[in-house]
RNA sequence: GGGGAUGUGGCGGAAUGGUAGACGCUGCGGACUUAAAAUCCGCUGCUAGCAAUAGCGUGCGGGUUCAAGUCCCGCCAUCCCCA
């Protein structure tokens, strides 16, 4: 009898031989289509999760399948590898970033291998190696030179853990930080920015071009960008030759106006804060600064404002009007100033009523009650009134009407705003890519010349945690200035890393270039990205900074498409078991509970509440790869993530579901050695039982290419296999070429998703070029057809029996069969049929009354 | 508050408007074994019934249709994004 089903040696071959044949490597056959798969590459931590598991074996199978299909794939593999942990294990344990960074590295390598993940390390990038940010800082380069890389003060994201600045994106909405969950605070800084706020219009078009990716993560780039056109509006201050500017969605509601609202930190604050007010004014000013935006804007916070005595001019009117300044007014955003309309907007509502501030209806939903006192605003559409020429207009029509009327009199005019605001990039830390700039008192900001770069990090720093190490090492910051050659200094800030990861899908395909950042014909013909998969956390974050990253590219160095990534999956978390002491809160291992069916906790008795949630270690929930790995093998563990849920879906870990993918592997084990040494017989023509396992197999193809065709749904695709396996389990014609067929189809199929055990299960049916190799079956159309088909009777649309029919029966021969059936003859009895319903090839239904 | 997604057995999940619950897990019963593991076979939505069978059943309430998990209208719950 043949030899048990052992992964583990089994596993350890292949991937050797793997290697040594250069499977992996990418093709270079360009008569054959392209197709470049990419899995977001991951924070070299030093060890792999599950949820590196699943998106890397996501790919994998997606690579591997497109390969046999006859492409040429590209399935690179690299390292987001700059960030704060190998920072902070510097400090904390005295290890150089860069040693700690290459060994987690170095560890994760050997572990991805392990899952038989056949990535092509020929192509392999790691964003902390100088010759991958050299490129990194040419790209900043490109920015700096086309104006879309500049300097600014402003008031900035501040974590206080981390000790460095943050993007907005990188603030969540109770105004934490992403990455430390630090509260973050406002500091006002000099900072260096990326215009991505000039792209604000192509990133949200250019998001129709994206058929392939998920609507909700388009959705929420859209919002992110936030567009919203209105117009800008001008009220002259009083006693001054200065105007305030606003912007509004509603310039159907300019005569309601009835006080503007600066941002405290505006410079026109001081400038109109009347004598009497000033002390009041610049305490204010100084609580503000401390809030955080978030708390500064949130809606269940209280708006605070207080009046500076000076006055504005409603432009449309010529009322007098008082100019506050209020918390929730935000000087970064729009203009930092906001016109008041109590009457048409909520929040202004609400504000007026507690300030004591006049309230003037200017929309209403029937001139005929005008008049009366609103209790709350009034925000829908309506009909204009007290608004001069305007009265009686549609509130809709009159946003254009007034519009073109401020324009005339030169105190307004049409304008688009965006939420999105320019990306943040500078961090106060070592471990990044230094921002390629120096500082000349003469000739101010100094790009690096090219040919000096990269500007490489010292190694020799020394890691307190206060303050960034670059800015103390006196031997680095000096240098003389590139342009004039006086002493200068170098700028010492870092860039954000996700800097490093918005252009690396950019390397991968001539991943060594040591001239150029690219080869421009070999990235036109990889890119764009065929199929990205990652997680749904960066649906804004870095996905938004690529696609900039790309138009620019594209603009700067003649990239031939507007997008990088056509298609998109966002793969779901995957989840542990979860218990947990609901009276003390405390988690509880799985290890440590006696009976894990009735989980009690080990040290009180208490009954344990038992959920599923993202694995962590906080949780105490997580599942080591590599023990799954050594118990049932890579194999196994690729079949049950693929398995277990639909890809963009959350999936729950489960011991028993593994156990099952290793019996289903066990018995295709057993079920193609077994067929080994069968002699096959060719005969005449095919009996019942043959032409039914055709049938079985070509169903199996045609059901796992189209579960394999776009959508990627492994879960049905994996469950075809199994019926295909059952079908040729149960078959009992097996000398028969048909049979043979069979086994070496349901081999082929299961190539791309436990490739270890295909490739010894391809070799042992003779094959000697590996299974990897061989070309996606084809379905045979012929094979899926049938003689006979079960027609269903239903009786007022209620399913009441069924029979066998011939598959080339019509319909009234249908209907005859039906009705001369037993089923039919008992529900039909006595009673009258008003009409009978028959679809070919499925069902009769006969209407009765009664 | 606005927008989006989801809701199907004990569980994960399948179902071009046409037999709801494929495939798998769990559970129960059986075979093999001195015994166990492994493996194999059968049953497993709910209710009633020895059974054949009947009724009910895809979050809730309506509607369209010969026929609705699927299409339309209105709710509810959970999750996500934006305020």
């Amino acid at each position: 009898m043949e030899a048990r089903y052992t992964p583990a040696d089994l596993e350890a071959k292949w991937q050797q031989d793997w290697v040594n044949q250069g499977l992996a490597q990418t093709s270079t056959d360009t008569s054959k289509p392209k197709f470049y798969a990419l899995s977001m590459f991951p924070y070299p931590s030093g060890n792999l999760h599950m949820g590196h598991v699943r998106v890397y074996t996501i790919v994998d199978a997606i690579a591997r399948l497109k390969k046999m299909q006859g492409y040429r794939v590209l399935n690179p593999m690299g390292w987001d590898a700059f960030g704060l942990p190998a920072e902070n294990a510097a400090i904390a344990r005295g290890i150089h970033p860069a040693k700690w960074t290459y060994q987690n590295i170095d560890q994760m390598r050997d572990q991805l291998k392990r899952l038989g993940i056949g990535f092509d390390w020929e192509k392999e990038v790691a964003t902390c190696s100088p010759d991958y940010y050299k490129w990194t800082q040419w790209a900043f380069l490109q920015f700096f030179e086309a104006g879309l890389a500049y300097q600014k003060e402003s008031a900035v994201n501040w974590d206080p853990i981390d000790q460095t600045v943050l993007a907005n994106e990188q603030v969540d909405s109770e105004g934490k930080s992403w990455r430390s969950g630090a509260k973050v605070e406002r500091k006002l800084l000099r900072q260096w920015f990326l215009k991505i706020t000039d792209y604000a219009d192509q990133l949200l078009d250019d998001l129709n071009q994206l058929d392939g990716w998920p609507e909700r993560v388009k959705l929420m780039q859209a919002n992110w960008i936030g567009r919203s056109t209105g117009a800008y509006l001008e009220f002259p201050i009083v006693g001054s030759d200065e105007k305030i500017g606003v912007f509004t969605t509603r310039p159907d509601t300019a005569y309601g106006v009835t006080y503007v609202v600066l941002a405290p930190e505006h410079p026109l604050t001081a400038k109109v804060t009347t004598a009497d007010r000033r002390e009041a004014v610049e305490t204010f000013v100084a609580e503000v600064g401390e809030q955080s935006e978030i708390d500064r804007t949130a809606e269940d916070k209280p708006k605070r404002g207080i009046p500076t005595g000076g006055t504005a001019m409603n432009s449309f009117n010529g009322e007098e009007i008082p100019i506050l300044i209020a918390d929730y007014v935000l000087y970064e955003y729009g203009t930092g100033a906001v016109m008041g309309v109590p009457a048409h907007d909520t929040r202004d509502f609400k504000f007026a009523k507690e300030n004591g501030l006049p309230i003037k209806v200017v929309i209403v939903e029937d001139e005929a009650i005008d008049g009366h006192e609103l209790t709350e605003a009034f925000t829908e559409p309506g009909i204009l009134v007290n608004s001069a020429n305007f009265n009686g207009m549609n509130s809709e029509k009159a946003k254009q009407a007034i519009i073109n009327y401020a324009e005339d009199e030169g105190y307004g005019k049409a304008r688009v705003q965006y939420r999105l605001r320019d990306w943040l990039i500078s961090r106060q830390r070592y471990w990044g890519a230094p921002i390629p700039i120096v500082h000349c008192g003469d000739c101010g900001a100094v790009p690096v010349p090219a040919d000096q770069l990269p500007v490489e990090l010292p190694e020799d720093v020394e890691f307190s945690g206060k303050g960034s190490p670059l800015a103390q090492l006196e031997s680095w910051v000096n240098v003389p200035c590139p342009t004039c050659g006086k002493p200068a200094k170098r700028e010492t800030d870092t860039m954000d890393t996700f800097i490093d990861s918005s252009w690396y899908f950019l390397r991968y395909p001539d991943a060594t270039n040591e001239n150029a950042i690219f080869d421009l014909d070999t990235i036109n013909d990889w890119m764009p990205v065929d199929q990205y998969v990652g997680g749904i956390e960066h649906a804004i974050l870095h996905l938004l900074y690529s696609r900039f990253f790309t138009k620019v590219l594209r603009d700067r160095l003649g990239l031939k498409f507007d997008e990088p990534f056509t298609r998109l999956l966002t793969q779901g978390m995957v989840q542990g078991k979860t218990y947990k002491n609901p009276r003390t809160g405390k988690y509880v291992p799985a290890p440590e509970i006696a009976d894990l069916s009735e989980p009690i906790d080990p040290e009180t008795g208490e009954a344990l509440e038992v959920f599923y949630e993202k694995m962590s270690k906080s949780k105490l929930n997580g599942v080591d790869p590599l023990q799954v790995l050594e118990k049932y093998g890579a194999d196994t563990a690729r079949m049950f993530v693929l398995f277990k849920a639909p890809p963009e879906k959350d999936l729950e870990w489960d011991d028993s579901d593994v156990e099952g993918q290793y019996r289903f592997l066990g018995r295709v084990w057993r079920l193609v050695t077994g067929f080994l040494g069968t002699e096959t017989i060719t005969a005449g023509e095919l009996s019942k039982a043959e032409k039914d396992v055709r049938r079985a197999v070509h169903t199996a193809i045609a059901e796992v290419s189209d579960d394999m065709q776009g959508e990627y749904q492994f879960n049905t695709a994996i469950s075809e296999l199994m019926k295909l396996s059952n079908a040729l389990t149960d078959a009992d014609c097996i000398t028969s070429p048909v049979y043979r067929e069979g086994i070496e189809t349901l081999v082929k199929l299961l190539a791309p998703f436990a490739p270890h055990l295909a490739d010894e299960l391809w070799q042992q049916l003779g094959n000697s070029e590996s299974v990897h190799l061989a070309s996606w079956p084809i379905v045979d159309q012929s094979a899926l057809v049938v003689d006979e088909i079960t027609l269903v009777i239903q009786v007022n649309g209620k399913f009441r029996g069924k029979l066998q029919a011939p598959a080339t029966a019509d319909k009234a021969e249908l209907e005859r069969l039906a009705l001369a059936s037993e089923v039919a003859q008992k529900h039909l009895e006595g009673k009258e049929i008003k009409k009978t319903i028959v679809v070919p090839q499925k069902l009769v239904n006969f209407v009765v009354a009664g």
